[in-house]
DNA sequence: GGGTGTGAATGAGTTCACAGCT
DNA sequence: AGCTGTGAACTCATTCACACCC
């Protein structure tokens, strides 16, 4: 068993906070005793949709895309990469890690044939639009982008954006701050 | 020239905030006439630190690492990597993107004698925490860590994760909600 | 007229605090 | 006694709306 304090302690937000966020799915605690891990962490795993398999497809297979090919923490964690799309000819064809390279002009009609949940886009920035909005006419309801800009999509349809360099923009600003004398915690 | 709707059309936020989070770093449009655009640029690079280069030092040469070296992306935009570290003595030693890799044990000495603003972390997950630990001891404010936790940091180091399994986890929770029938906008 | 900068109004999200269950 | 679940209070952020300037 563990209290929301227990967890507040290790996740570093409040009891309260704990409690309201778990209230909103359900009542998962006992009063006078807390949660019951086991439990709860599967409750979890539910209710984030953590409990099954997720198909995907990559879309670019440079440096990035084959980074995200033979990385093995996707697989291990229900994210299947069953489909991968580039458009140079000296890799379609190629296998990677089971998955057969296909040619980008095939996207559509094999995503048709054999829908995906989650679309990644590992191509140029100046490409990404298009293949974002070639998934979305295919069904993919979210979509994982490694591509320097923030693609336009229905509001229906998620998008993360992994992006280091932004990242490290997003910081520099603090770091000016802390130069200039007047330093405030 | 362009007025607070127009910067608001293409970034998709509200004219009134876009007014509002510039007030708070100044006045630098004209009533009448909106920003000016190259002005506006300047003053937000400076406002954000973007104006002058950034040195970093990474730390983990494997996969990521290799791959963070050998990117361009980062010092065309300001973000130098000077320093490498690694564990494996099969690549320690090794040059790339002119930047010579040493040993992990070297990192708090070197890192000394040669400071950096930023560290990236691209290490096993069991080895992030301590190696977190060991750039805060050497002054670094700011972290790009790859590793997939949430390391421990004093309140005045800035941390930015990249870790795309989390952002597939975090997208599954809106398409198992797309599944059902209740479907709102 | 057109559009900024900003106090006031509104809204979203967090924290408080306690009734009630174990 | 101990701790959850939750309405109420509060805090912080966004939006409104308008005086003022170009």
């Amino acid at each position: 068993m563990v209290s929301s304090m227990g967890l507040a302690r290790i996740s570093r937000v409040t009891p309260a906070q704990i409690r309201k966020d778990l209230s909103y799915f359900g009542r998962f605690g006992k009063q006078g005793r807390g949660y019951n891990v086991g439990q709860l962490l599967e409750e979890l795993w539910r209710i984030l949709g953590l409990n099954r398999r997720w198909r995907i497809a990559l879309v670019g297979v440079g440096k990035v895309g084959r980074a995200i090919l033979e990385y093995g923490g996707f697989d291990s964690q229900g994210f299947q990469v069953v489909q991968a799309f580039d458009v140079d000819h000296q890799i379609v064809g190629q296998k990677l890690a089971s998955v057969t390279i296909r040619h980008a002009s095939e996207l559509e009609q094999r995503l048709r044939e054999d829908p995906v949940d989650i679309g990644i886009v590992a191509v140029p920035a100046v490409e990404a639009q298009a293949v974002v909005d070639a998934l979305v006419r295919c069904g993919v309801k979210a979509i994982l982008n490694y591509a320097p800009l923030c693609p336009r999509r229905p509001a229906h349809v998620e998008l993360r954006q992994i992006d280091p360099v932004l990242a490290l923009q997003s910081m520099t600003f603090h770091l000016k701050a802390l130069e200039q004398p007047a330093k405030r915690r």
